[in-house]
DNA sequence: AACGCTCCCGTGAGCGCTCACGTTACCGCT
DNA sequence: AGCGGTAACGTGAGCGCTCACGGGAGCGTT
């Protein structure tokens, strides 16, 4: 129990050596465990390494051997299903190249994230996720360091970003509840932001080619409670509404415990279409209709993009970074 | 656009430095403004590192100022929702230490996680995590570094391991059960490893405590498919079953379904407890009751000991290393 | 006795970067 | 003219480790 540490300098690969009377290299060999030493030698120096808490140091080692290199993934919230999903597609597809990832969940705070960024940059060779810094910000603090941004909702010129089409798969999601016979639609958008999402101008797309209207809308916190309360106030505002479409799974499961609340019947009395499709939207009652993202693939091309731009070797641009939605009907709507 | 590499040397700081007329001190100050460096000086050498594709490296970087430390995280399955609540909760801990998490899937294979540990060991300077690696191959492969294991079932002396106690809050189960009427009480233990897990020792001495023999018990996949099929067998087999305690909530989720899709009402004519507490347990149809665990504190604990076990001041030991579950009942039982 | 071989072990160099200093040039002030 | 002062740069050293060597001791072989 050699915690005698007065002054708090490391103890190194030479206090080793010098503790167990041998040379670095030795103390190398035994640790590494390469050949070319005996037995009671290596002993010797492994007691010397446990008696003094050596601990070698990664950069040290890294700096040497031209080690793996290692990402890091900034995500807003990894409680939120959707990006537990993006995350482990991320993390498969690292591990199929060998990379090392680093999670960073800034909790959904932007403060938070400047923070991490400023950390992040000396500790990783690339950056993949959800930033909501401004560009400026995110090139200031990278400076250089190849990023990959997800579902960008302003256009981003100077990074790579994997951009998120749900247009079609909402319109489809829409002319489906028409074609059902509904025609007071209403949305449930996320209160994230200041502005309207991207998605609620897909949805406001969709229903002028229908031929209606936009629908009411009404902001919900992402969160499934958020999604009560907002189908609440929803049906408040617009009692006859009989649809409605939401930002994603997670506020149209509080939607549904909400109908459910009110007595309403899902989908005969109000039928509900969620965004993302999320594995967690089967398990609901009832199972939940969806636009659904491939998330998978969203995951593995982000990780495909970093690897090209790490290469240097003709990067992904265009409709090649571009993962479509499709609606996934199951029995809501 | 100097992608030139002829030999792939990596680019240094000194091949900016001359590339820019400049020393390698004014390179850096440029890369990481701090003062003491002319404007256009700043822009030339910023535009030469560009040229060059200049990427600093983390580990020169790292060795040279004494850089935050960063631990593995080794997780069975991401997608698997208990997994992601304590890896949540130990990233949440870790950051307030300012640590840098290395997150690793090894999708629940062991060859995997030998792998994965093998090249874990020169890129963190911690480990925690599920492991199933037997502890020579750990102690083998990690050569001295902190590791901390989670909920590992079969005691171990060598390291650092959190222990998970639901013995109190299975017992309180069962006796639930015992005074609501239920008397032919089964189990869905898990069909991972071939003997049963403890959570069915805990199951039987819970039954006997109650005067009850060991209910039948039927294997069931970690996941909701799983759950379905073994309440299927369960109910084939002992078809007078009134209620049944499952090894995990996802499990659980599946016999909820799978009660449904038979006509069992729950909890009037099946009465369903799982094991875990998720959040998602309170999102089903009924809400789930179910011996919950603190998955947050879980996390933090973990990392507790971890930070402990870095600084080589008194880690904990015994009983601070538990973590207890207890009954939270909603409305499946 | 001389050679060769294997088994151990040590020595110098260098990975790419930053830190603490020097050094130079240029300015204003008395 | 001489001084101090500051802005803008360069120089040596060293972070902790591994790699490619070099070298001695001990053994057997001809």
């Amino acid at each position: 129990m050699a915690s005698s540490e007065t002054g708090s300098r490391r103890v190194t690969i030479d206090d080793v050596a010098r503790s167990a009377g041998v040379s670095r290299q030795t103390v190398s060999r035994a640790l590494n465990d390469k050949g070319e030493i005996g037995v009671s030698t290596k002993q010797r120096v492994l007691d010397a390494a446990l008696e003094l808490g050596y601990r070698p140091s990664r950069f040290a080692r890294g700096l040497v051997r031209q080690d793996a290199i290692s990402v890091g993934l900034v995500i807003p919230d990894l409680l939120n299903p959707f990006f537990t999903e993006v995350a482990a597609a991320a993390l498969d597809a690292a591990r199929a190249r060998g990379w090392h990832v680093v999670v960073y969940d800034t909790g959904d705070r932007v403060e938070e994230e400047r923070g991490t960024l400023e950390v992040i940059a000396s500790q990783v060779d690339a950056v993949v996720g959800y930033l909501r810094q401004p560009e400026d910000e995110v090139d200031k603090l990278m400076r250089g360091l190849p990023v990959v941004l997800i579902d960008r909702e302003r256009r981003t010129e100077r990074f790579s970003s994997i951009r998120i089409d749900g247009e079609g798969g909402v319109h489809a999601a829409i002319r489906h509840l028409v074609d059902s016979g509904h025609r007071r639609i209403g949305m449930l958008d996320h209160a994230g932001r200041s502005e309207p999402s991207i998605r609620h101008d897909w949805f406001v797309s969709a229903m002028s080619a229908c031929g209606l209207d936009a629908g009411s809308v009404s902001r919900a916190d992402q969160s499934v409670e958020g999604g009560e309360r907002a189908l609440k106030a929803l049906l408040t505002d617009h009692p006859a509404t009989t649809a409605v479409f939401t930002f994603n799974d997670i506020i149209a499961i509080g939607a549904l415990r909400a109908a459910r609340r009110l007595g309403r019947r899902v989908p005969r009395d109000l039928a509900v279409i969620g965004f993302d499709g999320l594995r967690l939207g089967s398990l609901v009652e009832p199972p939940l209709s969806t636009v659904a993202l491939d998330t998978r693939g969203l995951g593995a091309l982000a990780v495909e993009q970093t690897a090209r731009l790490l290469a240097t070797s003709s990067p992904l641009s265009g409709d090649e970074l571009v993962v479509r939605a499709e609606l996934r009907l199951r029995e809501s709507a």
